[in-house]
Parts: C-alpha cells; structure tokens; sequence
DNA sequence: TCAATATATTCCGATTTAGGAATGTGTCAA
DNA sequence: TTGACACATTCCTAAATCGGAATATATTGA
C-alpha cells in the first residue's frame, strides 16, 4: 500500500504555512509554473510539487499541461468550505464590533447632551 | 524537553475534525464543563482535555473554574484570522456565481427579443 | 480526613506529515 | 537520438500528532 503522504482535505491543507505561501503566490489570479513559485519560496522543488498535489487533491488549485510545464492556477472555490465554516462565528465580533461602536456613539452622545447643558452637568 | 503536544496555532487547531467538532458545541454561545462536551463526542474525557488544551493556547476557547468543573466558552474572535485569510478569496466565487446569473438573464433576455421578432430568427 | 467527582497531565505506541536526496518521466531543441 | 529542462515520485528520516491508559491534582461532601 501507498506510503500516505501530505493531506487533501482542505482545512489541512491551509493549516500548512508553506502551502499558504503557496496559496498567496497564486492569489493573483494568474497561472503559474511550478519553477516560478519555487523561486518565490524557500523550500525545493520537490517539496513545492508535493505541497501543490496535496492542494490539487484538496481543489484548491488546477493544472494545466502547458509544453514542458505545469501551470498551477487558483481555484478560490475549493477554499469555500472553510469560508462558509468560520463565516458562521463572523457575527460574534461584528456583534462585538458594533457594541464597541454603539458605546463610543453613547458616550459622544452623552458628551453633547453636557455641553448642551453647560459645564455644570445634572446629577440624579 | 517536553514532548511536543497538540498543535496551538489557530489553522492548525481548526484542521482536526474533532476539535471543529468542539467549537460546534460551544458555537451556541454557553459555557459547558468538559464533561458535558465529552457526551456529546466519541471520545474519551483525556483526549476532549487536550483539544479543549489545544483550541485555548488557540485563543479559541477560554476557560473559568466553577467549583470543581471548569467551565468552556468559545471565543469567536479567536477564529477571525482564519476568517480574514480566506475572506480575501470570497470574491473568486462571488464573481463566478455573478457571472453565471448575468449570463442566465442574458439568455433569457436574448429569449424575450427572439419572441418579439417571432418563430424565424434574423441570423447574423 | 476520606471518598467521590471532575479534569489535567504524563507516558506511550501508532500514524501522519514535512522535506531532503535520489530517481523517474515527459517534452523540447539540436 | 541525445542532452537539457521541468516536474513528479519514491525512499527515507525526523518530527509532529492523536488517542488510550494510567496517574496526578483539585474540589466537594460526608
């Protein structure tokens, strides 16, 4: 049987820096051969074929046959499971957020109702 | 030096399964002891304590004694990172899906036209 | 104090994983 | 056909990781 090698599920395969790295190269949209990323990063070749299979095989990128290179291109739509997993928690700190906001707005609120007042604000 | 233990980084800590599994319990908002957690999983009391471990060094959980349970809440905050990291790539697919609908009302405007002009379509 | 309960920690083995080195495979150009 | 690339794959080792078992620690109640 097959030695396992790197993981395909793609929650894995984001937890790995280098594969961000990786990720992040391509995030422009364009495609790239495999030569090029290797030189925008510090690892071999070998270790930057197996981080893109492993991606490949998580469907967060796409190769194409081009003469004697593979072109590695972005597919965003692989990394939307883990978008539409922790997209559910946003609410929490945008929540946060907003009593943070809503506090501020109070208390400027409040500060204009003194001044209004004059400097000698009521006391109840 | 101490064994290396779980991993503690928050896209590490969100990988495994298990620990995602947690965070859906806790994702109501309660606080839960461990012993309540450890019901509603399949694994034993030890490996729930070192995932719960695992996800506070994350910053995704926190923890306060209460007697003799400590009692776990989630920490949404804690998954902003990985919310931010990926929310960067949401308009890959958002722009596909706009696509696909502005190409769907562009068939069926093409539909409309060809219905005013009747069952014999001008070709071009 | 002692027993029970809740939880953490330590120790362990099995498995997974990362990356280097070596090698295989396919393509191009001469 | 041959050599030079570009890339994948295999093999290997070290380290990371997971979970069970056993044990330690803390709290509570009798």
């Amino acid at each position: 049987m097959t030695r396992k090698a790197y993981p395909t599920d793609v929650f894995s395969a984001i937890a790995e820096p280098r594969r961000r790295e990786v990720i992040t190269v391509l995030s422009d949209g364009q495609e790239y051969a495999v030569n090029e990323i290797v030189l925008r990063m510090k690892i071999a070749q070998p270790a930057v074929s197996k981080h893109l299979g492993a991606l490949r095989k998580a469907g967060v990128v796409t190769v194409v046959k081009r003469g004697q290179h593979r072109m590695y291109r972005l597919n965003a739509a692989g990394l939307k499971p883990v978008h539409d997993w922790v997209k559910v928690f946003e609410r929490y700190w945008m929540h946060q957020v907003d009593q943070i906001k809503q506090r501020a707005e109070r208390k400027a609120l409040e500060r204009m109702i003194r001044l209004d007042e004059g400097p000698n604000p009521k006391e109840e």
